[in-house]
RNA sequence: GCCGAAGUGGCGGAAUUGGUAGACGCGCUGGAUUCAAAAUCCAGUUCUCGCAAGGGAGUGCGGGUUCGAUUCCCGCCUUCGGUACCA
């Protein structure tokens, strides 16, 4: 009988469905253990053959746990709620709730195809309202509380509300962005209004006017990780600095605990990089520069206070509170232009000029260690976002100061010898202080030591830590969000609403489209937005990186709702033992997620510090992009395309790449990547725009469908010029599993995926190799049968050769899943049926063992002949066969035979033979003696690795 | 520029702690089966000299440590990913 998975996978799937054989209890004696998946965007495009890579392997992951002894908890939902989501739903025109549910059950069927086993019990959507009821909700306790940085926790707002009544704010350490000092009887002397504004700044979600990424197109504002290039990430809209009023959420709070804790967690050091070079601490100190003729102060963030006595200048963001106040008359128009220029410029072009520019304000600072008079600049090197926003420009040392100071002709005193340190840059503090004071001498880092002991004493600065981490911007002007659970009242007082009061459910309205200018969707809905006695609603909806902050948490406990997941649930499951998922989320979700996940902790919620143990990034499966030259010179009526080969690199500037849909190469083409005269029809058949166009090839023209051949041409061939890529629909490079799970089967298809190669690396997707894969399920299913197709199992003892072969695939399938490495455990089992076949082994003992090691990785093949078996119950409930090291054992040992490290022979010895032994016995060789004795050499040490090898060493 | 990862046959890749480089698969070559093909099975397949036995070279490049280096160290080159006036 022949191995057909049509007749046997749904069937299984319809089985383990109906038994519900993947369902997980909260209630369990044994073990937990954690695998979850990052959800994905419910998108119209429905899943290619990249994304499953990662979902199969920690499948594999959880199935093996499970047979190792584990309640394992595997769940799937969705990341329904968002821009990707929402953009969708403008394109079709079609609800976004609407869209989102048809979507998400096309992802479900093409999920289910693929046999996970996940507890789909416990789905849970971000924008289901009995989800989003408690995304709200630790949005209303962020709100309520606020970030103690003695305690190094989250405390209740109220609690710093009474202690300002008591002593003021002076004393307190806290998370704020608060800049002024008040003592206890200004506090109580404070509006109730006042008094709010003040908690504001002190709240981890708090709402302020700052600066921030608006893209007018998406009309929306957007996350710094959402801007890539100066442009959208979604869609390449332009994004420009706007001031407006918006929710945050004070991360930076947590700046340090994320820091620190990276060392805690299993995850890679790429991505632990990435997280820290992302929150970007700096040691250094904090200085104030008075204002000449001014009570104004100028504070500053250095790293190198050391350098202070070659300050020769300040330069301010030109965006700083100061500049209006300080700019001198004489000085105000120019300023006024350099800042209007500055706004002028979009972020793509700031980001393309590297030319300094900057503008004098007319103002002088006091350098305080000095004490001289240094002009104050604006330029637009320096940043509004990083430290103050305003720096000391010692051009001696610093490249941009220099640069700076030379084209605007400003005083440059040396400062730091660096004779001693050839190579030495700035970031390495190397040196010996010249030309400064009390500092000369001094070896760098004793000398930031000093110079910041000075700064303390003399009063004007200290050390500080500064971080490039900023707050998350949090409010999003669009519709397909969830609302905020906020309340402004007549005062403008911002209010949360209590957990009785949530969901606040987002109203159902089919005018989402995107306002203009700022305003959102939601305020258009005056009945929803406006209370009695003037009250109003929050407009404003969370970004969708707020649902998928906390979602693993609900998979605890997916349908309670007196609480997020109870605590019974959650000091069970406790964190994710296992993470998978791509490293496009390094930054912002991994990063938003340990944050609310610290908080909660904070709070007594969750039990763990750190949510996610281990973390495994998958690589990504990339396409074959095809594409066509396009001359550029060639006008709209007459477009001209080249094939591949007739373009050099040189002339590639004069062309422009036009993909090619991926099947008209592999239906009309050949593997080295050429059209035929057919596929170019086809291809302007499909682009309408180009009928008229012309195709030149080594080979002819093709022009209105006719083929002109050149001489000596037997055909007309186009090549195409392809390159690796990110499946993307604009690049008509997208492969969908459907195709190849019809031909090969879901067995087939997970596992050719795990042995494409390692599960981190990034590869293009190629079904070259599948048919390997398919031969060895084929194998793996004839092993059960006869000659004749007939069922042919025996239940004779194995013999110590078959034990020999089941157990080496045990071990080594056994290590290299704990390892991650799914390549290698195919070529395992590849290599076991190829022995087992050999020895034509029919043994139940064997093949039964060999059936229950090989179901994780194909789970439908192996319960079919699980049943065949006679076995009761489920092939995925079943134990883990155990390894037994003795059936490897061999009675000798056959050993290379080195001579000076070059392997030269083979000579066997009995496996318990000792290092002397065979170390005296390595002597008599007949190789040995060749390279030794023949060549009238001596033997001059002889190394003998047990059980590994042998290096004789001649001269 | 800075940070991180990587570079191994025609191709995807393996070698887990410094110990037989190229497992496994694709492709290719030859053979069996077949009227023939597909499918399947068997053998071979790093390059190179040689009929062969047997040599020589070989893990991006150049050095080093070691009895022995794909693995460790130093200096380069290339590719990919992240980041970018971060004071």
């Amino acid at each position: 009988m022949d191995y057909t998975p049509s007749n046997i996978e749904q069937k299984w799937r319809d089985y383990w469905k109906k038994e519900g054989i993947y369902k997980v209890s909260n209630d369990s004696d044994k073990p937990k253990y954690y695998v979850l998946d990052m959800f994905p965007y419910p998108s119209g495009a429905g899943l290619h053959v990249g994304h499953p890579l990662g979902y199969i392997a920690s499948d594999i992951y959880a199935r093996y746990k499970r047979l190792t002894g584990f309640n394992v908890l595997h769940p799937m939902g969705f990341d329904a709620f968002g821009l990707p989501a929402e953009e969708y739903a403008l394109q079709t025109g079609i609800h976004p709730a609407t869209s989102t549910e048809t979507n998400m059950e096309r992802y479900r069927e093409q999920l289910g195809a693929l046999g996970f086993s996940f507890d789909w019990d416990r789905e849970v959507y971000t924008c289901d309202p009995k989800y989003y009821k408690w995304t709200q909700w630790i949005f209303t306790e962020l709100f309520k509380h606020y970030y103690d940085q003695t305690e190094k926790k989250a405390l209740p707002i109220t609690k710093l509300a009474e202690r300002f009544a008591q002593e003021g704010n002076k004393k307190v350490k806290a998370a704020n962005s608060y800049k002024g000092k008040f003592t206890a009887d200004e506090w109580n002397a404070m509006t109730k209004v006042e008094q709010a504004d003040v908690l504001m700044e002190y709240r981890l979600a708090y709402r302020k006017i700052g600066y921030v990424n608006w893209c007018e197109e998406l009309g929306t504002v957007l996350a710094n990780d959402q801007v890539k290039d100066g442009v959208s990430e979604r869609g390449g809209y332009p994004v420009v600095q706007k001031a407006m009023k918006q929710w945050y959420l004070r991360i930076t709070a947590y700046a340090d605990r994320l820091l620190y804790d990276l060392d805690e967690i299993d995850w890679s050091d790429s991505l632990k990089t990435i997280q820290s070079n992302w929150i970007g601490r700096s040691e250094g100190a904090s200085i104030f520069f008075e204002v000449d003729g001014s009570d104004k102060k100028i504070e500053i963030f250095t790293t190198r206070p050391d350098t202070i006595f070659g300050a020769t200048y300040m330069v301010l963001a030109p965006e700083h509170d100061l500049v209006a106040k300080l700019t001198t008359d004489e000085q105000k128009q120019a300023v006024a232009d350099y800042i209007s220029y500055v706004k002028s410029k979009s972020e793509v072009d700031r980001m393309a000029e590297k030319e300094v520019t900057g503008e004098f304000i007319g103002a002088y600072a006091i350098n305080p260690f000095t004490n001289t008079k240094i002009p104050i600049w604006i330029g637009e090197y320096v940043l509004k976002d990083y430290g103050t926003g305003a720096i000391m420009a010692v051009p001696s040392d610093d490249e941009r100061d220099q640069r700076f100071a030379t084209k605007f002709g400003l005083e440059i005193i040396d400062v730091v010898d660096k004779s001693k340190y050839p190579g030495a840059t700035l970031h390495d503090k190397a040196g010996v202080i010249k030309n400064s004071g009390f500092l000369d001498g001094m070896e760098v880092p004793d000398a930031i030591t000093a110079a910041c002991q000075k700064a303390e004493e003399m009063g004007v600065g200290e050390m500080h830590i500064n971080y490039k981490l900023r707050d998350a911007n949090f409010g999003r002007q669009r519709y397909w969000g969830e609302p905020f659970p906020v309340i402004y009242d007549q005062d403008g007082l911002a209010h949360v609403l209590e957990v009785e009061d949530l969901p606040l459910v987002l109203p159902d309205t089919e005018d989402f489209k995107p306002a203009k200018g700022g305003r959102s969707p939601l305020a258009r809905l005056e009945d929803w937005t406006n209370l009695p006695n003037g009250m109003t609603r929050e407009t404003d909806v969370m970004p969708a990186v707020a649902g998928s902050s906390w979602y693993f948490l609900r998979y605890m406990d997916p349908h309670n709702d007196e609480a997020f997941a109870s605590q019974k649930a959650v000091n069970y499951w406790q964190d994710v033992d296992l993470y998978v998922g791509g490293s496009e989320h390094a930054v912002a979700h991994l990063m938003y997620a340990r944050f609310w996940h610290k908080f909660l902790y904070d709070q007594g919620l969750v039990p763990t510090n750190e949510p996610f143990k281990k973390l495994v990034n998958q690589g990504m499966i990339q396409g074959v992009i095809e594409n066509i030259f396009l001359d550029k010179n060639s006008s709209e009526d007459a477009r001209r395309f080249v094939s591949a080969d007739m373009v050099s690199e040189e002339e590639m500037d004069n062309y422009v790449k036009i993909y090619t849909h991926i099947d008209f190469v592999s239906d009309y083409g050949k593997p080295d990547s050429h059209l035929t005269a057919e596929g170019l029809k086809k291809f302007l058949d499909w682009r309408k725009i180009y009928q008229k166009a012309t195709f030149e090839s080594k080979d002819g023209v093709f022009k209105n469908g006719e083929v002109t051949l050149n001489e000596g041409a037997t055909e007309f061939r186009f090549m195409t010029f392809s390159e690796v890529g990110k499946m993307s629909k604009s690049r008509y490079n997208v492969i969908n599993p459907d195709e190849v799970i019809g031909r090969y089967g879901t067995d087939c298809f997970r596992m050719y995926e795990m042995f494409l190669g390692p599960i981190e690396q990034s590869k293009p997707w190629d079904t070259n190799g599948i048919d390997g894969v398919s031969k060895f399920l084929n194998r793996y299913w004839s092993l059960f049968f006869d000659n004749q197709g007939n069922w042919s199992v025996s239940d004779a003892a194995p013999s110590k050769d078959e034990l020999k072969i089941l157990h080496t695939a045990i071990k080594k399938v056994t290590d290299d899943i704990q390892r991650f490495s799914f390549n290698t455990c195919v070529s395992a089992f590849m290599v076991c049926s190829k022995d087992l076949k050999k020895w034509r082994c029919n043994k139940k003992a064997i093949l039964k063992e060999l059936t229950v090691l090989l179901a994780p990785f194909a789970p439908h093949v192996t319960e079919e002949i699980w049943h065949r078996l006679g076995e009761e119950g489920s092939v995925h409930h079943t134990t883990y066969p155990t390894f037994n090291e003795s059936y490897l054992k061999e009675d000798s040992i056959e050993y290379p035979v080195s001579i000076n490290g070059k392997k030269r022979g083979l000579a066997e010895f009995p496996s318990d033979a000792s290092r002397d032994t065979i170390m005296e016995a390595a002597k008599e060789l007949a190789v040995v003696k060749k390279w030794s004795v023949d060549q009238g050499k001596q033997i001059r040490k002889v190394i003998v690795v047990p059980g590994r090898m042998i290096n004789v060493v001649v001269g």
